[in-house]
DNA sequence: TATTGTTATACTCTATAACTATA
DNA sequence: TATAGTTATAGAGTATAACAATA
């Protein structure tokens, strides 16, 4: 079976939008009411580059400069973040989970990884071993992120 | 290569946000602003689904009525589509997409469309076939919609 | 009384433009 | 002057609650 692009983009749009619909209800709802998706990868980002500048997460998340001030006033003003100085460079901020956050953080990637693994155990061994494989291919092409004013990380 | 449901998870909940990220940039950017997901995915199953009401668009996109309702009003400020009366039932409305809607939509469809398979042009094409074959999977898993308020369509 | 849709209100996400502080 | 971050402003997406019109 030979697949164009032009029928392979066509699944993706199709597709991608109704499940991250689901994530985003999913997060929403129920068991993880705590976190919108942004501020999920944000936490996530800082809970493995701590104390990330703000350009740093902007730049992972292919965001403005502003739009991520704006998404870490938030975390921080529900105690989930701190913004600490940065003595090496005063202009920098230094961007820190603090432990409600990973607490937060945790519970919320439990309960979405529980919700969608319940899911994907009705598609069979095979069905998961092929979204792997497309995953990772998709990562590959995707993952090239933006980059917002600072091209150099 | 067996995998859990786990680990299937885990990819999805890491490229799938990425992805969307990408097609929104894109849409946003460049060739096609003109329509935002939610716009095109309102915009595309009305053109499939002439004159359908409210409740039935909600019902597809997994939004609530009022959040619909100001998806419409945006699209209908903007010369897209218009409300129409229901001579068979009065309290529903006939959502109709116009044809500044449609050519829209379909510039929008196009530009995305092409984007996203220059991208899938470098994942050869077994990548290509994995990926589809993913879709599959996945939309048989991600496509029945919630349900808010009508049950029935 | 039940159903369909809308308005009121309130967040979050996101951007561009203009600004401040530091280097 | 260049870089890091913020504030100002604006529009879209989304929700819940309350309401109007129709069945």
């Amino acid at each position: 079976m030979t697949v164009t692009p032009e029928e392979a983009a066509r699944e993706l749009l199709e597709i991608v939008p109704l499940i991250m619909r689901d994530i985003r209800s999913e997060m929403r709802s129920q068991s993880s009411p705590d976190l919108t998706i942004p501020q999920f990868r944000a936490l996530a980002f800082l809970n493995r580059n701590e104390g990330s500048s703000l350009l740093k997460v902007a730049n992972h998340m292919g965001l403005t400069p502003p739009s991520t001030c704006r998404l870490m006033d938030g975390l921080i003003a529900r105690g989930m973040m701190t913004r600490q100085d940065n003595p090496a460079d005063r202009r920098c901020v230094r961007l820190v989970v603090t432990a409600r956050g990973l607490a937060i953080l945790d519970a919320s990637t439990r309960g979405t990884l529980a919700y969608l693994a319940d899911k994907l155990g009705n598609v069979g061994d095979d069905g998961r071993e092929v979204i792997v494989k497309a995953m990772k291919s998709l990562r590959s092409v995707f993952a090239t992120g933006t980059r917002i004013r600072a091209v150099v990380e």
